[in-house]
DNA sequence: TCGATTTTTGTAATCGATTACATCTTGTGA
DNA sequence: TCACAAGATGTAATCGATTACAAAAATCGA
């Protein structure tokens, strides 16, 4: 038996089955392609000759021939991320329907590995690429603009001419958090981060400063901890939250995973939440409501902005919109669960006290 | 200004690339692949040429000329699953490494969906496919075994010559937790499944049949209760579980979100987990650290399963091995946490009473 | 029935690389 | 310096489709 046996599959190629049908090649590829183009009777000959030999055309020959691969380059911060999951849902749902297919891109945090992706896009091996990362990826001094193919920015938004930005009302979500939190009577706050220098923490902590001006606060009446978008920065800021002598009751965070890992982390230490201590976070995933209690926080629309996105590029592909058209902001909506609440005393360590 | 000004970015070929050298594409296609088989001058005169002109090979046409496409297929039931999410990165990190991309195939829990990438493998856009499914996708009569293309299946095994499986010791470990719960004092047990019909949901229930077994106990000892492998599923069953009088004290879920879901409802409820009842889960997924309690459930080796999965794939690929000299457990650990503990009282309906 | 027009089909170039084979260079030993 | 082997390079076929253009067939009106 040969080693190889099982992989011998005979290719039955375009020229078997116009002998079979008895035409050329390219009266197949017209039935194939654009029926309406030869008689009724030539079509169903070479129908019968594709279904007989079983005949599915070499895709790879029809990208090269057409220059169109059909294929759309997803690029995200990380993959084990819900919220990039979702959104890669949508965007397949999209994409499927069109005959597009995707290839993933997953940076695991790591930005060395976007080099690669580079290579993809300038090797032509995809029409279009959707970046959720909010800057261009970039090999050493080749950038994915040199690609010259569609890019569209969905998630973090990027301010270059020709980008269309998908992307959520970060900045407004947040401000709106901190008056919330001031409506229920909180005066110090907190705010844990994203990651650093990424154009969605700039734009959430934008929106909270703002907040904070709004509601007539100063710098001094909020803290900051930093750290990505993972639980263990949420763990970390509550670890430095339960050291403080005189703590923030109003905390937002930069996203659900780090509200969840902060709350987790204080409740611990017997801390109550929101009787003690507010939580609000951002993203709406769908784990979000299978805490403890359930986390109040801003939905984004995932599964619509993976849509939206996908259809700008695929307008973008074929030719249908200048890139300048397009800059969507999607509303996102507050879920008010059970994570925040009144301020019930100035001092809740007394509170605290006086209920044990 | 043209409207398709942004996208002209003039196309160097190879050709171009040759006469800018002063040499045939012959000689520049050998520098890039093998540059051992050239001059050094000559390999530095076509390097320049290459710099100089920035040019990046058309993958698509090599891929036509060498049969290779350097893609793989990864089909998964459920992309949003962190269990899945988190193989996907072990196979990424193995496929990027030798050079291969992912495309994704997400079947969304919607068998249908299966049919686009059955075309897909028979149109040669891949050179093999991973299977998170348990099944090979099929579109009416053909299956995508007729691609020829190698298979593996991860994650839920595959019966079939000719496919390795790459998985992890499912039954072992749920007769593992029926055998644990008891070793608590456990009783009377409830199994929560996954996706009926699914071969993991069979592996696991076999395992909690054996347990149940193997603990001396027999079917009457049991409840099971229904659903996919989602959240909800749990929540479903603590509903029913909360009307029972004579409840059981020991939960396996098949996996974690549902176990997730099921101690949200009930502890909704006050029954108190682990001292009313004790919930074990399965797959070790992050957010199963930062429930409350923390979930006691088996860690599957997630990562290192998407690595060991893929390297099978190449070598397949590769023709390194034959499908049949492979297949592979890896085993699964389990972590004591929080919501399992030993039985306090018979009925521990009364002890809530009394503590009221 | 014939010629003009329209529709259908076939021939061959093309997409952009790789590579078998032929040819030309270079190097080596006598 | 020459003959011959080894090494480097070039020529052209090839991968498998699509499609411009040419040629053939069908349709139509007079």
């Amino acid at each position: 038996m040969s080693r190889k046996r099982w992989r011998a599959v005979k290719e039955i190629r375009i020229a078997d089955v116009a002998r079979l049908a008895g035409v050329s090649t390219a009266t197949v590829s017209r039935v194939l392609s654009d029926p309406d183009k030869v008689r009724q009777k030539t079509h169903d000959l070479v129908m019968e000759a594709v279904k007989r030999s079983g005949y599915i055309p070499n895709s790879t020959a029809q990208k090269l021939r057409t220059r169109r691969t059909m294929n759309v380059l997803v690029i995200a911060p990380r993959l084990t991320n819900p919220v990039f999951a979702e959104i890669l849902r949508g965007v397949d749902d999209e994409l499927t329907q069109s005959g597009y297919g995707i290839i993933i891109g997953n940076l695991d945090n790591r930005r060395e590995r976007e080099a690669r992706y580079v290579d993809l896009a300038l090797s032509r091996q995809v029409d279009g690429v959707l970046l959720l990362t909010g800057y261009i990826p970039e090999k050493g001094p080749r950038s994915m603009r040199d690609s010259g193919l569609p890019i569209v920015a969905m998630c973090a938004a990027i301010h270059e001419d020709g980008i269309p930005n998908v992307v959520v009302q970060d900045r407004e979500a947040t401000r709106q958090a901190v008056e919330y939190l001031a409506r229920l009577g909180h005066r110090r706050f907190g705010y844990i981060s994203g990651t650093l220098g990424s154009i969605i923490e700039f734009e959430r902590f934008a929106g909270f400063q703002e907040g904070i001006a709004a509601a007539g606060f100063s710098q001094n009446d909020f803290l900051r901890w930093e750290g990505p978008f993972v639980f263990s920065t949420g763990v970390t800021a509550a670890e430095a939250f339960l050291q403080m002598k005189d703590r923030p009751t109003g905390i937002f965070a930069a996203c659900d995973e780090s509200a969840i890992g902060f709350i987790k982390r204080v409740r611990a230490e017997r801390v109550r939440v929101p009787q003690d201590v507010s939580v609000i976070g951002f993203d709406g995933i769908e784990y979000a409501d299978y805490t403890e209690p359930t986390l109040t926080t801003f939905r984004q629309p995932l599964h619509e902005l993976g849509c939206v996105g996908a259809d700008v590029l695929l307008k973008l592909i074929h030719n249908e919109m200048k890139p300048d058209d397009w800059s969507i902001r999607l509303p996102v909506m507050l879920l008010e669960r059970e994570t925040t609440g009144p301020v019930l005393h100035k001092d809740y360590k007394s509170l605290r006290r006086s209920a044990v």
